[in-house]
DNA sequence: TGCATATCTGAACAGGCGTTCATTTCAAAG
DNA sequence: CTTTGAAATGAACGCCTGTTCAGATATGCA
């Protein structure tokens, strides 16, 4: 097996990735071991090692690389001027971002227990940080007086579980367009933050 | 170190149920050892199979118990008049409902994947037939005109996620109590409902 | 007291785990 | 055409996995 064109492995890495990828997002971390890993690559187990030094780095990759994504994405997001533009801007773009990465995304959530601590506390760090980008922006809402939202912290989770949870029901095809959902999200959060 | 009191283990059984919801919540199903479970019960590995066929059943039948004493709380709980009402009873029962059972409710949604089909087929169906109750409280709401949710089906999916999403972040103890996020988060949903 | 029965042990089974490493392979560079 | 060195193999390491089962243990009943 192996090599098949190109050479020079500037090609398993990335494949490694993205078997871990997708297997830990089909069957869990636990569940997946690494000469599965490797036959989805189609490499013997040891060379895996050439690409990480060990599983829970493999893991830990992952969910930062993704993380670090989701804030250099946000970034780039073009800012509403008013409280309830960039309400509407966020909610937006984070149904966008995570529709478009579903495995990340599952793993970001799920995979979490499995981290070593000092893994642990630099990916809830990323996340928390992301989370003080929408709370920034009830903040201000309620400052400007455009949002009544009773509580900032609690209308921010429930604002980010509502909008993540797209990803559990969406399917590419079905009933409604991403953009027609999209919509209709940004109604309900409006409403919810008491816009 | 076994039985202490009692003996003739119609103890040992409840304990396994325990043991095992406390690690698979904590570790995850395939992280954790039948070997692990029994140290917890304080009984060698062999043992346990006098009270479950094996690991599987005893991952489904947590789950399957979770999800029945849902469906039988929700059915002894008072129904409101008009459907404001019986929304925000809903949202009250969800979120008291879950935040007593943290663990099982961690298991249930961390751990569907790792459930055989048939049994998988089972979960879900229990699982869908709970969100039915909502989504027709939703739809009374909307036929009595007292509701203004541009689509039901996603405010649904979104209560539900909102209201769920209580688990990830409450502990007992915190900023506020649990009444007054009961309150709050009735709010939020009553307005993403429309009403 | 002794028998029957439920409970549990401890060893065994076949196989899988993450990881390491001496050895082989093979394309590119000199 | 040889040399170099990265890439990959495949065997081995010690340990853990879910599950089975013959045998030991302890209890409740006659």
């Amino acid at each position: 097996m192996a090599r098949k064109t190109g050479s020079h492995s500037d090609i398993t890495g990335p494949l490694v990735r993205e078997a871990a990828q997708r297997l830990f997002a089909r069957y869990g971390y636990a569940a997946v071991s690494m000469r599965q890993i490797a036959a989805e690559v189609g490499v013997q187990a040891g060379a895996l090692y050439l690409y990480t030094p060990d599983k829970q780095t493999l893991l830990f990759n992952l969910m930062k690389t993704h993380l670090e994504e989701l804030h250099s994405a946000w970034a780039a997001e073009p800012k509403g001027e008013t409280p309830q533009d960039r309400l509407e801007v966020f909610s937006r773009f984070h149904i966008r971002f995570h529709l478009d990465r579903p495995e990340e995304v599952f793993i970001a959530y799920m995979e979490l227990r499995n981290l070593e601590p000092e893994n642990f506390a630099v990916i809830e760090s990323l996340r928390r940080a992301y989370e003080a980008e929408l709370e920034s922006i009830l903040s201000d809402g309620h400052t400007a007086e455009e949002f009544r939202a009773p509580d900032i912290r609690l209308a921010t989770m429930a604002i980010i579980a509502m909008l993540t949870g797209v990803n559990t029901w969406y399917r590419e095809g079905g009933r409604l367009s991403r953009d027609r959902v999209e919509r209709i999200y940004c109604d309900m959060v409006r409403r919810a933050a008491g816009a």
